[in-house]
DNA sequence: GTAATCCCTACTAATTATATAGGGTAATAA
DNA sequence: TTATTACCCTATATAATTAGTAGGGATTAC
């Protein structure tokens, strides 16, 4: 099912569609915090933290294959394998893993950090009051972010 | 054109793609301000703000419409007519101005102050991660939006 | 060898955002 | 009265998305 970013605020029907985080990063996110919660750091096979979490196991296979890729966990094959956190939790910003599954930060281009682009229909940056106004939330989300650790959210 | 959400992060083609702020609401708060910048508050036409933002016309009046509708604008028609703040710009705070346009600030329903929903695949919203976090992410993002009027962007 | 498990590619469905085009009605100023 | 402007509706289109599903290949433990 597809969950919509976004809905007009007047329609009558409107209850809460707009999920403007995507269940890619939800589901990511709960799945660290669950490899994070084992007291141990051995494998966890897809399947336990699927049905633990009431996560589709071949969508979450994916989730966890871009995590791999980018370093945040390491895999075993084969029997007794699965998914461990390859740091500890106190040194997983959640800036790094909001990145990898939700993409850039900043609401708009012209106030990304790493992604910055300019707005072709904007001719003066500074004088653009959504620039101005989506520096100060990327700003702010970038804070909360950068001071949240998996370990801060267990 | 479509500006898509989200794109992977590890995709050599990735610039960025992600937009999160819907053109929608770009385009209604350049509107707003260009109207706040006058020095009168006669009415301007949707020509005039459509040519100097760079917008497509057809599209600005859709947007205007729900501006007028919420309270923000009003208008006059026939020769001479356009829009028109209602209020003055250090009235109009940007928590209303993305509520219309955008929908709801919070990331997930789970956290919404105006439309909250239980996410149904999570047993307990206190002991949740992604709620944990996305609290504080919206809490931060409420704060800028309310303590900027349309007359701190100019 | 067999079962468990990760790895990878391809595919799908429903829906979206961002418009464009056109037409008709209503109100207003000159 | 005429020109201008907002208001409001329908229909259409494109490209891309999200949230998966399906199936098979590779690797490892026992």
């Amino acid at each position: 099912m597809f969950i919509p970013k976004n809905e007009n605020y007047l329609n009558p029907n409107f209850a809460y569609l707009c999920t403007m985080l995507s269940k890619k990063t939800k589901y990511g996110l709960k799945a660290l915090t669950y490899l994070a919660q084992k007291k141990d750091r051995n494998p966890v096979p897809i399947g336990e933290i699927a049905q633990q979490n009431n996560i589709s196991q071949k969508f979450l296979e994916s989730i966890l294959l871009t995590l791999r890729r980018t370093g945040v966990l390491a895999s075993k094959k084969g029997k007794g394998g699965g998914y461990y956190l390859l740091k500890e939790p106190a040194n997983i910003q959640m800036t790094d893993v909001i990145r990898v599954l939700e993409g850039p930060i900043a609401m708009v281009p012209c106030v990304s950090l790493n992604f910055y682009e300019k707005c072709d229909d904007c001719p003066d940056e500074v004088a653009c009051s959504v620039h101005k106004l989506m520096l100060q939330v990327r700003d702010s989300a970038l804070e909360i972010y950068r001071s949240n650790t998996l370990a801060d959210l267990i």
